[in-house]
DNA sequence: GGTTATTATCGTAAATTTACGATAAACTAT
DNA sequence: ATAGTTTATCGTAAATTTACGATAATAACC
């Protein structure tokens, strides 16, 4: 909340996981993300067609995901395409996969 | 935040996912889970010492932690140490890595 | 019993998150 | 132009998170 602000001088790494994990810390973006990972890609009406949550809010949603960088929306009037953002992806299964190993220098994931 | 609740049929693997990524989801959380991982266990005292923030904040964000079951702490009074909860930090492994997996059903890491 | 040391909890204020309905924006098609 | 479709944004209220200082709890030691 950085009220008085003592600055602790975090890691890229470790103010990256944190992101990463913020992104993940809600039931309802881990199912938006597993629908995108089980068909390649999506549109939000498809989206909100199957979890019952109002638009704007699964829109909202969907804008945390973006921020964070783990989805990327492609346009195509009037819809719009989401899909992973690969790259990004691949990053967060690398901290995350190094993070949790015991070895933190190893890196078999 | 459930307000009308439509209620969501969540799986348990999203719940906990959710779960341990909420844990995840701030960077001082990252750095006391690296300072258990770096050596074993860890009074708070010495946390204290290496992060510039409130006592009673790193109390609050060692509680989430534990509540998540990430950490656990045996008190050695009038100190307490904490480790990481290893069977726990386990589960969480599986679950980010299959997550993370192109693959859902491979589990290679 | 009283003191010291360590840690958790309480009370708090500010910021952020989460949910909703309503509205706006963007682009098609008529 | 007008209407229709899809999605994002706005305004909001309630809940939660985050930070702090102050206080309480616990157990050792004198």
């Amino acid at each position: 909340m950085q009220r008085t602000g003592k600055q602790i001088d975090y890691h890229d790494e470790e103010l990256e996981i944190a992101r990463f994990s913020k992104a993940l810390g809600h039931p309802v973006r881990i199912r938006i993300l597993r629908l995108l990972e089980s068909q390649s890609c999506c549109f939000t009406g498809e989206m909100t067609a199957m979890i019952p949550m109002a638009q704007s809010t699964i829109s909202q949603h969907l804008k945390a995901l973006h921020e964070a960088g783990l989805i990327q929306g492609e346009i195509n009037p009037p819809r719009v395409k989401y899909c992973i953002n690969r790259e990004n992806w691949e990053r967060a299964r690398e901290l995350f996969c190094r993070f949790f190993s015991d070895n933190p220098n190893a890196f078999p994931c």
